[in-house]
DNA sequence: CTAGGACTTGGAGTGGACTCCAATGCAAAC
DNA sequence: GTTTGCATTGGAGTCCACTCCAAGTCCTAG
């Protein structure tokens, strides 16, 4: 039904599909260092793993979070950088939950205000 | 203390801070059809009134909710239409509203994602 | 009266995050 | 073995929503 893997590991394109992301963006956050160590066929295509299959997931629930490409970045190299770095991916994971936070509790109150102007509306009708 | 309205209404830097909009977006803005009847001096100054102030807390709202501009032109359309067009508009700000509480869910997923990763780095320290 | 800040314009520039392109090579299906 | 379509590259282009600019005018405080 889907492709098969013709050597082993996701075409760019299973890849996409799978992810969520477009191929050109995955090559973009491949070039800007988002992803690291994709396989290549000896024909130089991309070999995407389940392991990153996985990290991609973890970046796309950043983006859609709002952060920024280049925060990511940052995230991307505590990562590559070990185990020590454990405190410092603790403390930037959360200080984004926290601007999450804000941003659902902004949304909540604008969305009552909207709900607001459609009861106005209606009271005209 | 803050400036008094020099003939009557607020400058545009006024209505800047008051509307928590940048002066060059209020001239985009009025350039762009998204506020309408904006008063002038004599020398061409602008001078908004309270009106203006409340419906750019309704623009802010529909903004900051991720409203595209182009979308809101077309409310403002509907709002100088006239009464015909409330319906349309009530219809308007419901889809808005659906738009707002998927983004908020879908946050809210995420920052679930995001807060188990936090207990995931804990976990190994 | 003068200094210094606020305001005017049309149009150009910016930033972020992609997205598309052309020319070319590779692969799976029939 | 040829077609169909997926993949490659570097670099250019796009989109949105502003944001900045230069050159000039206006206004108010002292």
């Amino acid at each position: 039904m889907t492709s098969t893997p013709m050597q082993t590991g996701y075409t760019i394109g299973e890849c996409a599909r799978r992810s969520g992301f477009s191929m050109d963006t995955l090559r973009y956050y491949e070039r800007v260092g988002l992803i690291d160590d994709v396989d290549r066929t000896a024909t130089g295509q991309r070999r995407f793993s389940d392991a990153h299959l996985e990290w991609l997931g973890t970046l796309k629930c950043l983006r859609d979070t709002g952060m920024p490409v280049e925060q990511m970045c940052r995230f991307a190299r505590l990562v590559r950088d070990g185990d020590a770095t454990v405190p410092e991916r603790i403390e930037l994971l959360q200080v984004h939950r926290e601007a999450v936070n804000e941003r659902i509790a902004d949304l909540d109150a604008k969305r009552d205000y909207i709900s607001g102007k459609i009861a106005y509306y209606q009271g005209l009708q």
